[in-house]
DNA sequence: TATTGGTTTAACTATTTGGTTAAACCAAGT
DNA sequence: ACTTGGTTTAACCAAATAGTTAAACCAATA
């Protein structure tokens, strides 16, 4: 009958509900925001996607399944832990530093719908038991020394993560305001928290 | 003229505010469901603290100020950096594990008026600089293997902030929404972290 | 007891905001 | 050219919500 014109009205919509939700929360981001940002009428917003909250889980899903997929693959590789702690480390900051916003989100949507985030993580193929088989393995193996799996992988994820959490505060208290510092600040983190980590836990 | 009962309801009305901002931010809240909360009319509020503005400012202050003062006397006591390390991440995830929803609160304001944050971390006394230079120093004297102190600095906070904020991902994918089970988990962290820290910057 | 002045309440207002609707629009098919 | 059916718009509605106001309340005190 018509170009599948909708299907790029629905993406621009879509494109724009991630810029305002990611950065407002659910609560903070406004249903005329989107609109304009997208550069449509707010009616399409809920011709396309019915209410606030059908938008939102769109945009929420979306979002989260860009963090997971390439770091199950990682896990799941059959390679030492070192080289693992490598990989992930390196990937998780680099896919993060596309979109720095995400964290933050995440963490507010689990404070207000802790529910829903928790079974969306159990259903996306997450399982942390392959990360701690691993490295009881190596434990008996004498590879590396004993470590409580658990806290390494708490640990590990911890300092991927809070950067980008605290940015604001990074950029601003540490680097007075210059982006270029912070960057490279998080360049850096690539190289030096996988020496951290591997540093505390090879064998001497 | 009066009993000073104005500065019990104004104390109430502060302490309400603080329970319902904490956990839903400040779009999320609602200044009747504070009003509720503290068992008054929701006049008081505006009574008392003029706009939800005010009053949100309020608390952000109070709350944030909890968590500092105790933290920068550490980080100026004059002992080792083994020490000093040890007795820090104790206090502060023994602080935050008092008022679990504070980290969550500061990283969505954070994002949401980064500027005031940062400007009030600033006044408030905090200064990387004195941990900066205790490192450097102790690295200078042989003390500790050479590493970058601000990143030293940046996963320290990391692995004793992140458990909190993800704390319902813990607590429903790791330990089955086991409380008890994550209680342990966090009374174990201020042993783990330590070591893990300390294993990695130790001279071997 | 009557006055005073801060405190509290209930009812009200203005505004914001998510959501609806009916009509206009436009591209494709006949 | 005109019909058709999805798409888009402007105007509108209802609910929620921050904020206001005027009157009632109450304890101290003169």
């Amino acid at each position: 009958m018509t170009t599948n014109k909708d299907t790029n009205t629905e993406q621009a919509i879509l494109e724009a509900a991630k810029i305002v939700f990611v950065k407002k929360g659910m609560e903070g981001a406004r249903m005329q925001e989107i609109a304009d940002e997208a550069g449509i009428n707010k009616a399409m917003l809920h011709y396309y996607y019915r209410s606030k909250d059908k938008l939102f889980e769109a945009v929420f899903t979306e979002t989260f399944s860009k963090l997971v997929p390439n770091l199950i693959e990682i896990v799941k590789t059959d390679i030492s832990l070192f080289d693992k702690i490598r990989i992930f480390v390196g990937n998780y900051i680099d896919i993060i530093n596309e979109n720095p916003l995400i964290p933050a989100f995440i963490i507010h949507e689990l404070n207000r719908n802790p529910d829903r985030v928790v079974e969306l993580i159990k259903s996306s193929g997450i399982n942390p038991i392959f990360f701690i088989n691993q490295v009881e393995k190596e434990i008996i193996e004498d590879i590396i020394e004993p470590v409580n799996p658990l806290h390494l992988m708490v640990n590990m994820l911890a300092m991927c993560v809070f950067p980008f959490v605290a940015r604001p505060i990074l950029e601003g208290v540490i680097f007075n305001e210059d982006r270029e510092q912070y960057e490279i600040f998080i360049q850096e983190r690539k190289k030096e928290v996988c020496d951290f980590i591997i540093n505390s836990i090879k064998k001497k």
